[in-house]
DNA sequence: AGCCGATTTGGTAGCGCTACCATTTCTTTA
DNA sequence: TAAAGAAATGGTAGCGCTACCAAATCGGCT
């Protein structure tokens, strides 16, 4: 079963020899012409059981294993799905990268993944990379593309899945969620514990943060409660930290504070803890909510509401979907809305005040 | 700069057709033979510079994309470089893929990933298939692979970077920091601080947990504190949830509790949540430590000391040896550690009873 | 001027696989 | 029983690129 440095002399003639069994060895040891071996590999169905069995024998003996490339370059199409995501950083896309991986269930085909930095320009570079090794599907974040990219993904030629949000334009297909109804949802049921001055806490302000944003601008101002002092956003990366000095900013600008959407599960964390640190009770003074519910919601104390996001759903149905495109089955819905939950916890019990 | 969907009538003899241009196509617009447009695309340097420029006017004109399988399967090595990590929920392996991303640098180099699921027979199928790919070097996560894996990596042909911890015995190169050194430090420092009854709690036990955990029992026992009744193991994967659960556990069969070394931050934050809600006071009567320190350590209330390991540069620097390797250059040294450092925070203050 | 080596360029033959057809063998039906 | 159709198998010619060699070009030197 190891793997031979140079080829045996009765093969001189090979000048470059990469040293390991090819399909025509297995069809010579197998006695069977190098197609019907291909065909056994991909179909099995469609040679008979007793070839079936002598190719898998001689596959076996010789440890053979296909070559992708070499496929790839006589198919023109390579069984490499392409995953664009903006963040490596932000655990919501290793929840989604989970699901890929786990849609992609017996399959054979190859993630191929790329880190967009949250950049268009960046997009559209790697999208003309991937597009160079004909993957059978792309699997894009978000729907906001550069033109450009818009226009290369139209001529991609293979299924694209949109993930993340929803719209009303999809290049071809698309999953999420409407960040837009989530920050309204959140903000809806703060007023509704009886708060009026609820603070919005922002970090990156990506195009899905805006849209949390104009959530809750939204149920604001349809409340009559929306103020402008109230949002407080920076292009900065989210963090625990930075959540806890945005906070703090926020608090000095706008004393009376009685609760706080916040952008996302890390931020939320650190305007918790920057009430802990500061003696700021929860949910007695400041309700805070957050956006994702990672598993350490729950665990918070006090707990802390969230709007659940379908981030693992997400990414294994964006497979399921690409690879019954790629099998050519018909799409039966071109645009699927996963919705949220809102996860009603401790740190907005009502206010009794 | 569109795509043509059918080759003109010019070229009727290719049966199948990619649609997209070929080197040939380049080197007939530049008039020059299509083997200098390799080689000009390959090492701009071995082409004169008239011609580079033809060359390069002509694939800007064609939108020419080179196609990296047929360069693959001529060259019998591709530019992919394959990576297994254990585990995709992991933040610790978040940081470390966003140093191999960012390691790459301007290299054209695919990184092509794969997630063991902390199975070593996993490991070594994926192996299997990323070897199949002939890549240009392989990045595996810790020193404990199957004898299977361990054979394959020997033969594998490329370099192969170990990550995460380091040993005596690389397959090739290691890069990482000791554990057990680790789990030590912080015990060490607990024991420094004046307990006496450190608990230690861990999820998962994969055998770098288990390594953290030999650190913990050699210091404990050195300082004459080890009791076998301190250690709370569970094989599920960590969570906050379980920190919590975990700490409950562990105070009801040891009450007198001072202090808690987790094998890892989520787990340290549960504990810290934990004890919060019964009331217990951090660092007063229990001292929490956890471990990797994520940026959540420092922004909790209290901040939580914790042992902060290299994840980033890790895989940052794994790239960066594997990528000198590749373009042949000698390597200095094998085996790399670089260490770790103990972040003191409130969450150790000294008990002061 | 003539020769030698270095440098730049080109031709050819694959890399290992699959699409496309041709061929053979096995069923089915009038 | 013969013809027609279906199913199983094989041969051949590339897919787009690069390794290997050969040829052409260019100085630098005696």
């Amino acid at each position: 079963m190891t793997f031979e440095t140079e080829r045996p002399a009765t093969k001189p003639k090979s000048r470059r020899a990469s040293g390991r069994p090819t399909l025509s060895d297995v069809a010579n040891l197998a006695g069977v012409g190098s197609i019907t071996v291909s065909r056994a590999l991909r179909d099995p169905s469609r040679v008979s059981a007793e070839l079936r069995e002598r190719i898998d024998a001689a596959v076996k003996q010789l440890g053979y294993v296909l070559n992708p490339n070499a496929r790839a370059l006589a198919s023109v199409r390579s069984d490499v799905i392409g995953v664009l995501i903006p963040s490596m950083t932000n655990n919501v896309f290793a929840d989604v990268l989970r699901g890929i991986h786990d849609g992609l269930g017996a399959s054979t085909m190859q993630i191929q993944f790329g880190n967009t930095h949250y950049s268009a320009d960046e997009e559209e570079r790697l999208l003309r990379v991937f597009l160079g090794q004909h993957p059978s599907a792309l699997i894009v974040s978000g729907i906001d593309q550069s033109p450009g990219a818009r226009e290369l993904l139209e001529n991609a030629g293979c299924p694209v899945v949109q993930i993340m949000e929803v719209g009303d334009d999809p290049v071809d297909m698309m999953i999420g969620f409407s960040h837009r109804d989530g920050g309204n949802a959140v903000t809806r049921h703060l007023i509704g514990t009886g708060r009026r001055r609820i603070a919005f806490i922002g970090a990156r302000m990506d195009p899905r943060s805006r849209r949390r944003l104009a959530g809750y601008s939204e149920a604001m101002r349809e409340a009559g409660l929306f103020d402008d002092c109230l949002v407080t956003t920076t292009p900065q990366p989210s963090s625990a930290t930075l959540g806890s000095e945005l906070f703090t900013q926020a608090l000095s600008r706008v004393p009376d504070i009685d609760g706080v959407v916040c952008n996302n599960d890390d931020l939320a964390l650190g305007v918790l803890f920057a009430c802990h640190r500061h003696g700021v009770e929860v949910p007695g003074r400041v309700g805070i909510a957050g956006f994702n519910d990672h598993e350490m919601m729950a665990a918070a104390f006090p707990s802390i509401t969230s709007i659940r996001t379908p981030r693992y759903e997400i990414g294994r149905r964006a497979v399921v979907m690409a690879l019954a495109a790629i099998a050519g089955a018909p799409v039966s819905e071109r645009v699927l809305d996963l919705g949220f939950e809102l996860k009603i916890r401790e740190s907005t019990a009502p206010s009794v005040e």
